[in-house]
RNA sequence: GGCCAGUUAGUUAAGUGGUCAAAAACAUUUGAUUUAAGCUCAAACUCUUCGGAUUCACAGGUUCAAAUCCUGUACUGGUCACCA
């Protein structure tokens, strides 16, 4: 007896998934015989949390195609591993003092066994983990070779520093500017003869290389974290706060390493246009490049001091320099105190303190806001002399372009309203475009008000400019691109070691026989505060000698994902990074599956670095990955309480007191909507701070903080409202689902024992019918949300394959989705009726006869559009049409091996366990995967009469069925004869007959 | 706010001009089986006087023919966010 049930079910997934293992049906060689196949899956951070119900999500897509590809007869290669490096795991350690490697190892176990239920098909022998020494060498070593090159800017690509020391010795950098335009020579030039560079000393030389290294060392705005003690990427940075913890960030100055990605902007643009990655993804990409084209115009300048004798602005739109009726300069530009008159100096002075008081999140937040100052000077119009005043103010970025730009208000929105706010005179040169109250900032208009340009469409004036820019030498076509450099010092423990030796505080390489340099043993994870990371703390691996040290930071985790991809191809290599046989057979990725989340940094940095090394001659592809596939997230539903602040204000009191309490949903919802909603909230808002005065004064509050005392003289009560306001929990329950609402187990809630929320014991709940009800939101799944599903439950109810099926079956592959288990019973159904296609009162039973037409045709449909399916990555349609398929063999009552034999191969990507089964069971000794796809077949598929649909006016009014070659005259003489035509023309010749073969017969009267 | 994508039955979701009252699954209801529940099987699931009528966010348009193409509106999601 064998039904396909819970027992049986795990008697089949544990049978196949250990004899997958010993016969070791996964290893994958090098195979030049057969066609490869490389698909990847982005390989997972070793959460603590283990697996949840969304990590498998894009793992079962990669699984069905590498086993689909793998039975077309494809050497496929399909590895997984660990980025396990990263900042949790050395928050774990300093708060639970565990060494990160120990933690590290414990949940890659967990993970491995997680996946390894699931029966994916990875060649594990293939496994790479970035903290590994002898993964991490290879790390170090090609970030050795990024610092030992340099972008020839006239090849477009990178060479190594060796040839630009011998360009250097032969005629200087004069074919060579420096990269950085601001950088400057001790005498304040930026060319060098080959006679000067030979006379520099070794200090001044290296310190000119380093100005041209792709990976460099240098005094950089960093995202400074106190709370974290760590510098951020610019992605780890939300909303002014960091991405981990929302703590505040600070700009601040560091010598740190950086990759000179900005030189590779075009080829990482271009490069876009020849891989399928999703128009989104793409569109993402280029947005995070940000080029702009545009022009460098340079203006005299009138100033009072006259230190500056003129100033450089970057615009895209050249053209409106007629309209130009003030200058704007960043406030933090060099030249602001030099061009400040004495009268305005005062004003200036103000300006700038309220823009240094200004945090990065007031500034993001208030980004509407219009400041600014006039400092005195006037630029000249270099084609009217007319007068332009120069202001400053923070909507220009330092960071971008020259810093400063022309205000052109009649075009710009900003500008615009930069005038009307300071009441700046505005000159129209758009005509009708402009209407005097929003600028337009339109490419159609023809130029007026505009001297030379008189009459020329915008476009054209663009070109005309330049060249007249050009022409009297003020002003160049500029490109210019948001995308930053890339910082890659972390002041971490948990990650890699910079492979260099500082010799009086010039980087040096280390050799290669010296790497790795491994990270020394330590246990002391914390920052050292003042800047500088964890290994600032061992002194005697940081100093090697008296003018030896090494760096402190270490890399960030994008190092190690920059280029594991390559090291899957040939992992166990110890003598490069991965051979060049394996390297030109495996190739690009085809197919990349991961999430969204890593849509700009980690996939720009694989470029980045896969390009680098093709430049070098390592590799003969310069993209990655041919094809990216995005899986959406899987939700889930969190629940939290409302924390809100109120500042209470007490006679003889040391200060205001901000007692914690909590709110349930309707008050937190009632507030927040008087402070939306003056006029109505208003009494909901001040109910909400009688409540809670009365609570204080019933000495219902109390903290661990303050002391209350009762009979307290409340003088004012104040709720603040920019507050963090979300306190997770998994402790709500649905007590009733039409309502939903999310009841909070105080009890439970009080005393629970959750680090972030230790002051637990002593809370002021401000309950509504004696309950506290969460707020709850759908949300991508996370440990902290308190959110996560884990497959685990589902395999052990369902198992597997069902998992895998049902997790396909959700919907679009790319889309988001919350998870539910209410659905899951569908696809566990649907295994159950395939499997008893095969067998009789739970016995195998097959015949062995010839099929009918009709079987062979659900067959080969089936097998067409599954394999269109899944070529498309659309496995939920492919899933469902294994349903069909399953249900209509059903209702044929088909057994027969003929039909059943060939759908076994077919599901076998979807649900291996059960096809293994099965394969057995038909007396195959070999595993299923060695089986070949069948191809389906179209004269299966083919009828040859139609059963066409007889509209009226549009409408289907009839059905007829006609040989498929019958021509169209008779077919509308059949057609017009019917008798159910005939009702609807009563007797009158309709108007016209259209008929299309194949399809349909329109009768319009 | 800019850009991009979307809006289909109670739910998830297929469907890029005709074979569409719209696949598949879930949920719901009924019947068979069962002592019963579950499972399984069969069927119903916009309205209907059984002729048909009205439906794929809303409003227009193109066409012999529109869920599908075009225009506008509303809403939802993603993404970037003072980048000159």
């Amino acid at each position: 007896m064998a039904e396909y049930s819970k027992d049986e079910i795990r008697k089949i997934e544990d049978k196949w998934r250990n004899r997958w293992v010993e016969n070791k049906v996964y290893k994958t060689e090098l195979d030049p015989a057969k066609p490869k196949y490389y698909v990847l899956d982005m390989f997972p951070y070793p959460s603590g949390a283990g697996l949840h119900v969304g990590h498998p999500l894009g793992y079962i897509a990669s699984d069905i195609v590498a086993r689909y590809k793998r039975v077309k007869g494809f050497n496929v290669l399909h590895p997984m591993g660990f980025d396990a490096f990263g900042l949790p795991a050395e928050q774990y350690a300093i708060e639970h003092g565990i060494h990160p490697a120990i933690s590290t190892q414990e949940n890659i176990q967990n993970f491995k066994r997680q996946l390894g239920k699931i029966g994916f098909c990875y060649d594990w022998d293939r496994e790479v983990q970035t903290c590994d020494p002898k993964y991490y060498k290879w790390t170090q070593w090609i970030f050795l070779q990024i610092f030992d090159s340099w972008y020839n800017r006239k090849k477009e690509k990178a060479e190594r520093v060796a040839e630009l020391i011998k360009t250097f010795e032969s005629e200087g950098n004069k074919q060579h500017a420096f990269p950085n335009t601001k950088f400057r020579l001790a005498n304040d030039k930026d060319v060098f003869t080959s006679v000067e560079w030979k006379s520099f000393d070794e200090k001044t030389q290296q310190e000119i290389l380093m100005q041209y290294r792709l990976a460099y060392l240098a005094y950089t705005d960093v995202n400074w974290c106190e709370a974290l003690g760590t510098v951020l990427a610019n992605d780890e940075v939300i909303n002014g706060v960091s991405y981990r913890g929302g703590f505040p960030v600070v700009k601040r100055q560091m010598r740190q390493w950086s990759l000179r990605i900005t030189e590779y902007a075009e080829r990482l643009l271009k490069g876009l246009e020849e891989i399928d990655y999703s128009d989104s993804m793409k569109e993402i990409q280029r947005n995070w490049i940000g080029k702009s084209v545009g022009a460098k115009v340079v203006f005299n300048l009138k100033s009072e001091k006259a230190i500056v004798p003129s100033m450089t602005v970057f615009t895209t739109r050249p053209e409106t320099i007629f309209g130009v009726d003030f200058m704007v300069v960043a406030p933090e530009h060099e030249m602001v105190k030099d061009i400040t008159s004495a009268a305005q100096q005062g004003e200036i002075d103000k300006y700038l303190k309220y823009v240094e008081s200004r945090s990065e999140i007031e500034r993001m937040a208030e980004v509407k806001k219009i400041s600014g100052a006039f400092t005195g000077a006037y630029a000249i119009n270099p084609f009217n002399n007319k007068q332009i005043p120069v202001w400053i103010s923070e909507y220009v970025l330092a960071g971008y372009g020259t810093g400063a730009i022309m205000g052109v208000p009649c075009g710009d929105e900003r500008d615009h309203k930069f005038a009307r706010h300071f009441n700046l005179p505005i000159t129209n040169i758009i005509g009708k475009y402009y209407d005097g109250t929003d600028a337009n900032p339109t490419y159609d208009a023809i130029l007026e008000n505009s001297d030379f340009l008189n009459g020329l469409p915008m476009r054209e004036g663009i070109t005309v400019v330049v060249k007249k820019l050009e022409e009297l030498g003020i002003g160049t076509k500029q490109i210019n691109y948001k995308m930053r450099d890339a910082g890659w010092s972390r002041q971490r423990y948990w990650g890699e070691p910079f492979p260099v030796i500082f010799r009086d505080d010039i980087p040096y390489a280390m050799e290669e026989k010296d790497l790795p340099l491994t990270l020394p043993p330590s246990d002391n994870f914390k920052p050292s505060g003042s800047g500088e990371g964890p290994l600032a703390n061992l002194k005697e691996w940081i100093n090697i000698g008296p003018h030896e040290r090494r760096d402190s930071n270490t890399m960030p985790t994008h190092a190690g994902a920059a280029w594991y991809f390559l090291r899957y191809m040939d992992p166990h290599n110890d003598k490069e990074f991965a051979g060049r046989k394996s390297l030109d057979y495996w190739n690009q990725v085809d197919v990349y599956v991961g999430g969204s989340e890593h849509a700009v940094a980690h996939l720009l940095y694989a470029r980045l670095w896969t390009k680098v090394l093709a430049d070098l001659g390592y590799i003969n592809f310069d993209e990655p990955f041919k094809k990216l596939i995005n899986q959406g997230k899987i939700t889930g539903i969190s629940k939290f309480v409302y924390r809100a602040v109120f500042r209470v204000f007490y006679p003889g009191g040391p200060g205001d007191i901000t007692p914690l309490l909590l709110v349930s949903k309707g008050h937190y919802e009632a507030i927040n909507n008087s402070t939306l909603d003056e006029a109505t909230g208003e009494k909901m808002f001040t109910q909400a701070l009688d409540q809670f005065k009365k609570l204080i004064i019933n000495n219902t509050i109390e903290t661990n903080n303050y002391e209350f005392r009762q009979n307290i003289d409340i003088l004012e009560i104040e709720y603040n409202s920019s507050h963090p306001i979300r306190i997770y929990t998994q402790l709500a329950i649905q007590e009733d689902k039409s309502s939903n609402g999310w009841v909070l187990d105080i009890d439970k809630f009080k005393n629970w024992s959750e680090k972030s929320w230790s002051e637990a014991k002593n809370l002021g709940l401000f309950l509504e019918n004696d309950r506290y009800i969460c707020g709850s939101s759908i949300e991508k799944m996370s440990k902290s949300l308190f959110n996560v599903e884990n497959p685990d439950d589902v395999i052990e109810a369902y198992g597997a394959d069902t998992l895998r099926i049902y997790e396909m079956f959700l919907g679009p592959l790319e889309q988001s989705k919350p998870w539910s288990t209410s659905g899951i019973d569908g696809s566990f159904k649907f295994i159950r009726r395939f499997w008893n296609l095969f067998h009789d009162n739970g016995n195998f039973k097959i015949s062995d006869a010839e099929p009918t037409r009709e079987e062979l045709k659900v067959l080969h449909k089936t097998l067409k559009k599954v394999e269109q399916d899944i070529e498309n990555f659309s496995f939920n349609t492919s899933v469902s049409e294994f349903m069909i398929c399953a249900n209509e063999l059903t209702s044929l009552k088909c057994n027969k091996r003929a039909i059943l034999e060939p759908l076994v191969i077919a599901l076998s990507p979807f649900a291996p366990h059960v096809a293994e089964e099965l394969w057995e069971k038909f007396g195959h000794k070999d595993t299923v995967l060695n089986a070949k796809f069948p191809q389906y077949d179209e004269q299966y598929l083919k009828e040859n009469a139609f059963n066409y649909p007889i509209s009226i006016n549009g409408k289907v009014r009839a059905e007829m069925k006609f040989g498929l070659d019958m021509s169209k005259e008779d077919i509308e003489k059949n057609v017009l004869a019917s008798e159910i035509v005939l009702k609807w023309t009563e007797g009158k010749a309709p108007k016209k007959v259209i008929v299309v073969p194949g399809r349909i017969v329109n009768v319009v009267l």
